[in-house]
RNA sequence: GUCCCCAUCGUCUAGUCAGGUCCAGGACACCGGCCUUUCACGCCGGCAACACCGGUUCAAAUCCGGUUGGGGACGCCA
């Protein structure tokens, strides 16, 4: 058996896109899960639009989410004269013509056949040209476009594809295409025949809206005698309106880089990706990269576009819930060292990191990063909602200041009594700080919870939180009493406005 | 307009090829309850779908035909 060879073949005009990313995802699982081979070629013919920031996008894209190339990256430019040279095969084996035609010509006879709802497609004026003519027009030095020429007779292109079954498609339905430009460079239908038969590609993997593509590019193997790969079509990804998403009309929601900024975790952003279009066939829904590749197939690829839920605007979703979910569900099952790297990395980006947590307080911070983590949906929340585990430049929250806090104004005697009691105490740990704080509300006649919520409020800036038990030991006797000392400049500040 | 593809809860989907075990299962979201000093997690429960019409059959989400709806492609872009 021949060994299976993918590719993904970004162009290079954009950053890389969650569809983009599926598409690779597909193609390297489908590679792990056969051992066969995956390879990144980069095509980049279209010179006008293609730049290295975007080659660089979409190769950091691919590293962040894990999806190491066995191959590559090829870059299509390079492989230039490869495409001319099929494409004079194509002309010499009469599989191709030279046309003279003009672009206005076309677009002109285009316009009317539009506005007589007649069929737009080429005509063929320059199909049977005799080597004389095309002779004359040449030393005439006008311009010409090569075309393929598409079998006029009855019949029509088939392929087998591994999801939607048998394609067929008739040769009268099928234009007699450019594959050279008049400036003489080739085009995406020819290019991307070339490089995959020169790449010895055995699987072709990518989106439905190639399957007008693919019936003419058949025609091309044929025509160029190399054998024909399999097709699988999977389906589209698209929008609440039901539109193709693209970066042109969604924006950074559907770049991959945006996941990253949000604080995703790669591989739970693959999971989720995986999810739209193909299913195990079994309940699961979480899968590590071992048991997905394992559970992969190209038949359980749904022939069905799948709608990525995101409702612009929303407070409460930054993106679609399933995937936040699936992120969610990571953070917290995934062991914690693991979570702790991801941290660090963010952290030192965004200058929260201390080099002791991996030193002396490295207990501390994962245990810390532990103890928080089940109310957290993205990496960013540690710097963010859990800012106060790491930093005294946390920001107490409107809501629970009014509510815990400002409520009650005796907690401005309450709360340095606290902390008085808290510096007092032989040993500061989960349990004796909790039997302190019980004591004082006793002796106060007040409900624990009154000092419990205003404390939350003041040491985490959260109204939410782990048991405040845990919270305390977690933060630690100084830095609990030197917050609940300062208690007063809530009230201050309540004052002033 | 032409060609191609598709059609199950709000969303992702199982079930369709081999019709009965499906008055349709799971997940997310939503709602309720338990737990909790808070919130979350967790657990329990709830809401919610076979696009429509015909046909085949003892029996159709499943097979066939049509209708409707949605998507894609129709570039000297990739």
């Amino acid at each position: 058996m021949t060994e299976v060879r993918v590719r993904f073949p970004p162009s290079p005009t954009g950053y890389l896109h969650i569809g983009g990313a599926r598409t690779a995802l597909l193609n390297w699982l489908f590679a792990k899960k056969t051992g066969g081979r995956f390879i990144l070629r980069i095509e980049d013919t279209d010179a006008e639009r293609s730049t290295p920031e975007s080659i660089q996008g979409i190769l950091d894209g691919l590293t962040w989410l894990g999806l190491e190339w066995d191959e590559g990256p090829y870059f299509q430019t390079e492989f230039a004269a490869d495409h001319i040279r099929a494409a004079e095969r194509l002309i010499e084996s009469g599989h191709a013509y030279r046309c003279f035609c003009t672009k206005e010509d076309l677009d002109k006879k285009k316009e009317k056949a539009m506005a007589a709802k007649d069929d737009i497609r080429y005509d063929g004026t320059c199909r049977n040209l005799s080597p004389e003519e095309i002779a004359a027009m040449q030393e005439k030095g006008i311009p010409s476009v090569v075309r393929f020429k598409v079998p006029q007779q009855e019949g029509s292109v088939a392929y087998e594809d591994k999801v939607l079954g048998r394609i067929e498609r008739q040769f009268s339905d099928i234009e007699d295409f450019v594959i050279v430009r008049s400036n003489g460079k080739p085009l995406y239908l020819l290019c991307n025949v070339v490089d995959d038969i020169r790449d010895r590609i055995t699987h072709i993997i990518r989106g439905q809206d190639h399957m007008s593509n693919t019936t003419r590019q058949v025609l091309l193997y044929e025509a160029l005698t190399a054998p024909v790969p399999v097709f699988a079509h999977m389906p589209l990804t698209l929008d609440l309106q039901k539109r193709k998403i693209s970066k042109r009309s969604h924006g950074e929601i559907v770049a991959v880089q945006f996941y990253r900024d949000q604080g995703f975790i790669p591989w739970a952003l693959c999971n989720f990706l995986v999810l739209l279009g193909w299913n195990p066939g079994t309940d699961q829904e979480i899968f590590s990269r071992e048991e997905l590749i394992e559970a992969f197939s190209l038949e359980r690829i749904s022939k069905v576009n799948s709608v990525f839920n995101y409702r612009k605007d929303d407070p409460k979703f930054f993106t679609d819930p399933k995937a936040i979910a699936i992120n969610s569900h990571y953070l917290r099952t995934m062991p914690i060292a693991e979570i702790g790297a991801l941290v660090k990395e963010y952290f030192k980006k965004v200058g929260l990191w201390d080099d002791a947590y991996e030193g002396e307080k490295k207990e501390w911070f994962l245990a810390t990063l532990d103890l928080i983590r089940d109310r957290f949906h993205t990496i960013n929340d540690f710097a963010a909602a859990g800012r106060a585990y790491f930093a005294e430049d946390y920001t107490v929250e409107d809501k629970p200041l009014q509510k815990n806090v400002l409520k009650y104004p005796d907690l401005k005697q309450w709360l340095p009594m606290l902390a008085a009691r808290f510096a007092e105490l032989p040993v500061f740990d989960r349990e004796t700080a909790e039997q302190a704080t019980r004591d004082l509300a006793a002796e106060l006649a007040i409900k624990p919870g009154i000092l419990i919520n205003g404390m939350r409020t003041l040491l985490t800036g959260q109204l939410a939180g782990p048991g405040m038990f845990d919270v305390l030991s977690a933060l630690g006797r100084d830095r609990v009493v030197a917050r609940l000392r300062n208690v007063e400049r809530y009230f201050i500040m309540k004052d002033k406005q």
